[in-house]
DNA sequence: ACAGGAAATGAACATTGTTCAAGAGGTATT
DNA sequence: AATACCTCTTGAACAATGTTCATTTCCTGT
């Protein structure tokens, strides 16, 4: 068991290449990005618990047992749905960036909404998946140390704070990461609140006022040192 | 079907009076309480997975079929026990500002900080449930009018509103509300964020000092009126 | 051809949510 | 007192699901 993750340990018998290609179907990397791909569909039509084996096995045209000689799991498939998603959502940010800095967009409050919006968008964009994504707790915590999962927000993370560099809030690394950590998170819980909140059309323009008013205040609050105005209250 | 809600709808019969006390076990309303309180423990425990029908009724001493004679799904369990922590949740958020009004605190900061301190200890006290509550989809929405769901947190967005109040930062009602909604919003993704974030101990000091750099931009942002900074750009 | 082994298969098992026909327990009516 | 009637309880039964594993299939190297 637990066999995930070491497909091709061992060659065929012995050292031979036998990817001839042609009449042979599917590769095992193929056929996983094809049940990602229909899992990743499943996810977003229904949920988590959409999720089904059997249905994963029917429409990727093998059975049961081979999507678990894929995956440990339907954990793993969820887990790997996941990480596909947020590395695709750091790739959206560096791309509303880059689009940002064709259009030479310099004001930082400016492009933290931009950000802001390409986010709301690929939220909007993976109405079944996104959720599934923030429910995912990675129950079994495999290992105490940060796993790729983390670096993938990590990487986010950077996005952000390589935004708030641009502006000069003489903020230094640490600060400025905490910052950014924490404009993330904002507009997560923002996101993710609205989601929950009342139903319809308003729930975008509800979305969009809330994340205008926090990146308004933000950045004004950093203009005039709020990220130092520590109250001597204490946790807990 | 779908009966749940409507006991004792109709009396036994008749117009009777059959409520000894006395060699009678338990009345529906206590059993019902029963069975909330041991799902809020399994809740607690394992997350929404771990709320099974069988244990339930195992733990109840009673048949699988009377849980459903009490809930019409383990859905409706599930939404009943939200509602219960929402509650609860309120009654604590209320209990916080009736401190902070018994030690005379009267900045703004102080008093939102004291808040989200509740609200961090709140959720620390539901390590289970609470993740529960939030991914709680309430799927196939009954109305599309609130429901109860939004009214408690409606109550919960007032309390945040009513602490705004105190400062003076010349937001009329609307735009107050709307700052409330935001800055619960934001705490809340900072939580949660943070839960799914790096283990151990370190998350409970990276959440706190989220939350503070939160706050005191965010009070600073309002001082200088962040809150209409309004940059024109178009949300999609 | 044959042997060896990796991969695929799908029947089988365990666990779940949910339903429902049968029964139990009580009240009112005669 | 006996009966009819109603409500609530029960637990067996069903369907759907995750997961396993003995068997078969298919390919490669000899």
């Amino acid at each position: 068991m637990v066999n995930a993750g070491k497909w091709n340990e061992s060659g065929p018998t012995s050292g031979s290449e036998y990817k001839d290609r042609k009449s042979m179907a599917l590769d095992k990397e193929e056929m996983s990005e094809k049940v990602l791909a229909i899992a990743e569909a499943l996810l977003n039509e229904g949920g988590a618990d959409n999720l089904k084996a059997r249905t994963i096995a029917e429409q990727a045209g093998i059975s049961v047992g081979s999507v678990y000689n894929l995956f440990a799991d339907l954990d793993e498939v969820h887990r790997a749905v996941n990480m596909r998603l947020l590395d695709r959502l750091g790739a959206t940010g560096l791309a509303a960036m880059a689009d940002l800095e064709r259009q030479g967009v310099t004001d930082v409050q400016h492009r933290i909404l931009a950000m802001a919006a390409a986010y709301v968008r690929f939220v909007e964009a993976h109405p079944g998946s996104w959720p599934a994504v923030l429910a995912f707790n990675r129950r079994r915590a495999t290992r105490p140390g940060p796993d790729a999962y983390d670096a993938l927000l990590d990487a986010l993370f950077d996005i952000v704070a390589g935004v708030l560099k641009a502006g000069d809030f003489g903020l230094d690394d640490d600060r400025r990461a905490l910052a950014a950590r924490t404009l993330w998170s904002s507009v997560h819980g923002i996101v993710t609140s609205g989601y929950v909140a009342n139903s319809d059309s308003r729930q975008a323009e509800e979305i969009w006022h809330q994340i205008e008013l926090l990146v308004g205040v933000f950045v004004k609050g950093l203009e005039h040192g709020g990220a130092f105005a520590h109250a001597d209250t204490k946790p807990a």
